[in-house]
DNA sequence: CATGGGTATTTGTGATCACAAATGAAGCGA
DNA sequence: TCGCTTCATTTGTGATCACAAATACCCATG
């Protein structure tokens, strides 16, 4: 399919990694970056044209979207984005509250000088974000400050629990900012850096659940 | 391969679900109840011979279950049951505490009484599974009671994303209660049924966070 | 112009196959 | 006896195919 090899099991060059983890990967970030609108329609042969992969390895890898979340599969297998309803958005956003504020309290004691400044450059480039109206790449660097923050909790687990939130938010999170087209850069993140710098730690856990609460709360439609 | 029927794409009778969908099924509810223990290697072709199945259907649920956390992908594709670090152990029991505190919580003033039956007739039954020294059984139930009450809270993303936990916990929970043959049913699911029966809010998150935490304490070899 | 039915196409599912890499075992030599 | 090499077997990967069901399309009829 992919061209006019019908070898099988093609041999897979030094490091690259398995087929269907590559179109897992490129569909995640594109989902969680919110590229895609909600209720999107994917299929299985399309999928496998744009990464020139078979269609097994992009079965695979919308199993996995689907089983994370990331997507919807109806009765009859059809896959989509998912459209999220009020409630499971406030409570996805509960969670993200719980979890981030816990991961962002681990994450005080080790955060140092370098960390802080490297929080502060992006926040200068999602400045430049709102400035251009691009909502991609304002998702996209604003989830990059969090994790950027929450790394140093050393949390995997958390951490990986609280990506899967943000990936069935993408494109939901597209959906707002999109309708949104805010102009200033986001206070809370201000207020995120400087608790960091003071050692503040319940400041902290307020300035980063006021974020995470505020951009959502304006979905109440 | 299952039995003589070269026949592709099974008709798949009435409301019987894919195959897949019974693999994954079958595979999670093995490995939460703690039925196979920490390291167990699994195979495609004896996943899809004991499910009668092709590899297939068997791939896409070992696939579903790697990215839950519920099985180990080793770099060449074998996959097993996770031995999980210390330090992994401690922060899925922090995330077992932070999700179900919250469930706990919001499940309270949706208590009513029949609900609170419920739960103390499961007590007996974990009595029960205690006096058998049946560590499958012990799990399974424990976590029946759990579930019983968190649905309560009416929040199935918080929910779904706590069994992902337990999942994950569950071959490490067959190896620690396999051990420890404890003899007295667990102290803190009395304190759950009191403090629910009292609408005692602060008692029930302290209990919860108590019976979360104790048993994943005696972890620390 | 709207609507219904019937056909054609699209789409997901699962079995099978060829291949490569990894694993395990046996054999040989020091 | 131990270590290394070599070979056979096992195992995962991905492409392809046949089939069924769902969807889309089209034309005829009111």
């Amino acid at each position: 399919m992919q061209s006019q090899t019908p070898s099988p099991a093609t041999p897979r060059s030094e490091n690259t990694s398995s087929a269907h983890d590559k179109v897992y990967r490129g569909l995640r970030t594109r989902i969680m970056h919110g590229e895609l609108p909600p209720a999107h329609a994917l299929t299985l042969r399309g999928i496998g044209r744009e990464f020139e992969v078979s269609m097994t390895p992009a079965r695979e890898a919308v199993q996995r979207l689907v089983a994370e979340g990331a997507l919807f599969m109806s009765s009859s297998g059809r896959v989509a984005t998912p459209e999220l309803s009020n409630e499971r958005i406030e409570e996805l956003a509960a969670l993200r509250a719980l979890l981030e504020v816990e991961l962002s309290s681990r994450a005080l004691p080790r955060a140092h000088m370098a960390l802080i400044e490297r929080l502060q450059t992006i926040n200068g480039t999602i400045a430049e974000a709102i400035a251009h109206k691009d909502a991609v790449a304002y998702i996209r660097t604003n989830l990059e400050f969090h994790r950027t923050l929450y790394l140093r909790a050393q949390a995997p687990a958390m951490l990986a629990m609280c990506e899967t939130v943000w990936l069935q938010l993408g494109p939901t999170m597209r959906a707002l900012y999109g309708r949104l087209q805010r102009t200033e850069l986001p206070q809370f993140h201000r207020a995120i850096v400087a608790a960091l710098r003071a050692g503040d730690e319940p400041g902290l856990r307020l300035a980063v659940r006021s974020d995470v609460t505020a951009g959502l709360k304006l979905l109440a439609s």
